[in-house]
DNA sequence: GGAAACAGGACAAACTTACTCCGATTCAAT
DNA sequence: ATTGAATCGGAGTAAGTTTGTCCTGTTTCC
């Protein structure tokens, strides 16, 4: 998969409370207008973060959610793994059973480990940027590995 | 966007032409059994190809395709961008003007930062593995980082 | 009890993917 | 010049995914 607008409210909604002052509970309806996302998509999409444990949720007036971890503890990778599933560039990186390019094709499979690389180095970007880093208005999460040239 | 069939089948085809006798002429209906890929779809993919002059088409009784460059000169990426269009990770990092992170939430734009780094990564990858690199059967592309291959 | 807020499932529109189909075009052989 | 082989290229389509909406709960506070 690819990273969808789920995945962007997700990040979005949770950066909002890490915003707040600790433990305030924050509704639904105040990140939907805060941040101009849908507001019924927004509370489907807090309901799979608050079953993971990224939040926790309070019914009743005066409920609504709060961060349930340090944003330092939340990494991109992992709220993306909760709200869009699995995140593979392709079928073939995660899918073992009815992979097509290794299974009826076995002589082209060096392609899965070309694949199977490019998806490391994603994954490796978004498990090292945590909400905390997100937070930092200017500071650059490229710095810590020496980057080779961006190939474009 | 990701990693779709055509440009897997795309990628197929083209190792199909690398390995035949040099300017042998190969019909869509050969490569579509060869690979069992559909004959309909494959041809509408090696249109693409065909334009873009990684390969060179001929009509009539005993046309068909061939390679139009040596297999060392075409990179993964190359062809990934030709089958699939811009080929981005999310939209945020392809599409200027209407960016919904980077427009109307300039504040989340750190955001965009990452995959932007994210993306960096996978091309980087696509980029320096090249049609000749994924013909070696056991040989692995993630070794040599540092020796960038010929790009173009 | 009643209002406020989340929980969760059904549903739908829009978009993308993964194709198929068919007529047009081109070329070689006869 | 005709025929048959083969690509060209645009239209169409079925299935799946995304991006939502809506409605009926259920929990909690006052």
């Amino acid at each position: 998969m690819q990273v969808t607008r789920a995945g962007e409210y997700a990040v979005i909604g949770l950066l909002y409370l890490a915003k707040q002052p600790p433990q305030r509970m924050v509704m639904i309806d105040e990140i939907s207008e805060a941040e101009d996302i849908p507001k019924s998509f927004l509370a489907k999409i807090f309901q799979s973060l608050a079953k993971t444990g990224f939040v926790s949720s309070h019914r009743g007036a005066g409920g609504g959610f709060s961060l349930a971890k340090p944003a330092a503890q939340i990494t991109l990778l992992q709220i993306l793994q909760c709200v869009e599933g699995v995140f593979a560039l392709q079928k073939c990186v995660s899918e073992e059973p009815e992979c097509v390019v290794s299974n009826t094709r076995m002589s082209t499979c060096t392609l899965c480990a070309v694949f199977s690389e490019a998806q490391n180095r994603v994954n490796e970007v978004f498990a090292r940027t945590t909400m905390a880093d997100l937070l930092q208005p200017k500071s650059h999460t490229a710095l810590p590995v020496k980057s080779t040239a961006a190939v474009n």
